[in-house]
DNA sequence: ATGAAAGCGCTAACAC
DNA sequence: GTGTTAGCGCTTTCAT
């Protein structure tokens, strides 16, 4: 039932006598095969239950269909979201996608870059502008297209899209102080980890600052159930700074979880207290309230990398990067006063 | 700064004076090389930034080291949760996992493991049991160990690690019943696109019967944010049948919409009306009430996969196959009555 | 429209 | 310890 050598196109070729090298055009549809051979090759080759060899084409190619799509994790719903945006536009190309995934850790990134670079991907997409200097040196000298995504906020080594975070960080706290909003409390992960929610923080306190507030209490948080974790924190907070006005989340999730704490305490929102959280999850359309938040743009992000990536993999190509900068929108929802 | 050629092995040798063959033993530390020649290969080969590749290294020693993981999504959190368990386990063997999904649709599971086979994996890991007859030709032909995952209610082509997901819903069913609940409800996701949800909902009908229960009332979903839903549909549902005195969610998302709704509501639960969801999700801990669940064993499931698969990997396998039922189990919470 | 020869970059197997 | 020789299974190129 299972032979231990799979079948080569030789085998193909002998059982339909026709040479190999007809046998490979009719299987990859190339050059003029007459169609009498071509339906013959094609029924051999099914019944046998040919599955051709890529990494033998590939070698002889020197071509490889594949694009390394380097992410920091899966279980965050963001990350997922962008590789739906990249399938919608590589779908309708030969490209494929393969995940490699970070863990958010530098090291890691590292080998999974090495790994992913040592089956000769056509290109590379990878999140975040911040890398070791072992992997800006790798993708420099990979010689093949790459696209920097999520954040713009940096130096690309050759394309990029995503959103400004530090601009994003800055509306958000134009969008509180125009409500009148003064006392406000952060709650986010630990920064080491997320560089792009340090820069939303950091541009958060910098333009608040500009208005004359500074964040009256803050809390960041590592692991554990981001809902659970809001919620855990949001009570602590206010145990601690009782007169808080406004709270912002760095994401959706512990917004959320804050949301439900406060609810549940009969705090009136937004009067009593706003909040405002960062990405906008499909997950809070369920919530009693819709959380203000603000779209990352995390498809459109997906889907611009692959169309330049697409292109750049394309014959005809100026080889110029691209650089393009999304622009996320503020939704108030039912938690941030407005006008 | 971007060469265009690749650099190869025999870049290395020439510019270390060293033959391919011994450069090819150092990089891949194999066989006896002097410590002299060993260093200067790697400063050489480092210094170069060479990067070997894996798609010749393959064809020549026909091993990839590469385990094909089919999954129907990324965005159910449950898949997510299975390849940490894969990783878990792979990250201490050479074998590395590479992500295929099927969307739930059986026609892209055909292709996406045909491009898969075409790389020559080691194995294969697919979810679910219910494959057409060309997927299951295929894994049969491919001549390396596969495991089907999540749902052992079938017939494997080879091993199988999962739970019975007939057996689950037959367990809440009887749980349910146990503390005098009647008038049932029940809501999930539309059954031709999920099989183990279908599975679930035939145990807990099945085992309903035998108590004299009939489900009262019941609805699918299909697409859109599952929290939503979860709200609507309970909304819908109780509109439609008032009386319902316990509402059964395929899965712990639309069962958390539900929850949240009836708390809204001023519902008693879990006196007036009790909830259960399924899969025990991390979401849930973040909620006001902790909703009934059963726990689908998730990285267990992608553990013991990865071990089987790298056992069947390694040179000494017996071949034979494994099947793993593993038991979730039934956490009450706080919305169904206890004792 | 079809075939023959060469070789992609590496490693297994065997010398030395 | 190190080098040499043959391929791995395809595709490219050029001939017919």
């Amino acid at each position: 039932m299972s032979s231990k050598r799979p079948l080569t196109l030789r085998d193909v070729s002998e059982a339909s006598g026709v040479s190999e090298m007809t046998v490979s055009r009719v299987l990859r549809g190339r050059g003029d095969v007459s169609e009498g051979t071509r339906d013959k090759v094609l029924a051999v080759a099914k019944q046998l239950g040919y599955v051709p060899n890529k990494i033998a084409g590939a070698l002889a190619s020197q071509r490889v269909n594949l694009i390394a799509v380097i992410i920091p994790s899966l279980s965050n719903m963001v990350f997922p979201e962008v590789m739906t945006g990249i399938s919608d536009i590589l779908d309708d190309t030969p490209l494929q996608p393969v995940v490699g995934v970070t863990n958010y850790l530098p090291g890691r990134e590292e080998t999974v870059l090495y790994e992913m670079l040592s089956w000769r991907p056509s290109g590379v997409i990878i999140a975040g502008v911040e890398h070791s200097d072992a992997t800006r040196a790798m993708l420099q000298a990979s010689g093949i297209p790459i696209v920097e995504i999520m954040d713009v906020d940096g130096t690309p080594v050759d394309s990029m899209v995503g959103i400004s975070h530090r601009r994003a960080g800055r509306m958000m706290a134009h969008a509180i102080a125009a409500e009148g909003y003064k006392r406000i409390g952060f709650m986010g992960t630990k920064m080491p980890l997320d560089h792009r929610a340090r820069k939303r923080f950091e541009g958060f306190t910098e333009a608040l600052a500009k208005e004359g507030i500074e964040v009256a209490d803050q809390e960041f948080y590592q692991g554990g159930s981001a809902l659970a974790k809001g919620r855990e924190m949001t009570e602590a907070m206010l145990k601690r700074t009782p007169d808080l006005d406004f709270l912002y989340y760095s994401n959706d999730m512990i917004g959320a979880g804050g949301l439900l704490y406060l609810l549940e305490k009969g705090i009136n929102i937004p009067s009593e207290i706003g909040l405002a959280g960062f990405n906008g999850v499909e997950l809070l359309q369920g919530l009693p309230r819709q959380l203000a938040t603000m779209d990352a743009c995390r498809i459109e992000i997906g889907r611009k990398a692959a169309e330049i990536i697409a292109r750049r993999c394309s014959d005809d190509d100026d080889g110029a990067p691209e650089m393009i900068e999304l622009s996320p929108k503020i939704s108030f929802g039912d938690t941030l006063k407005r006008g």
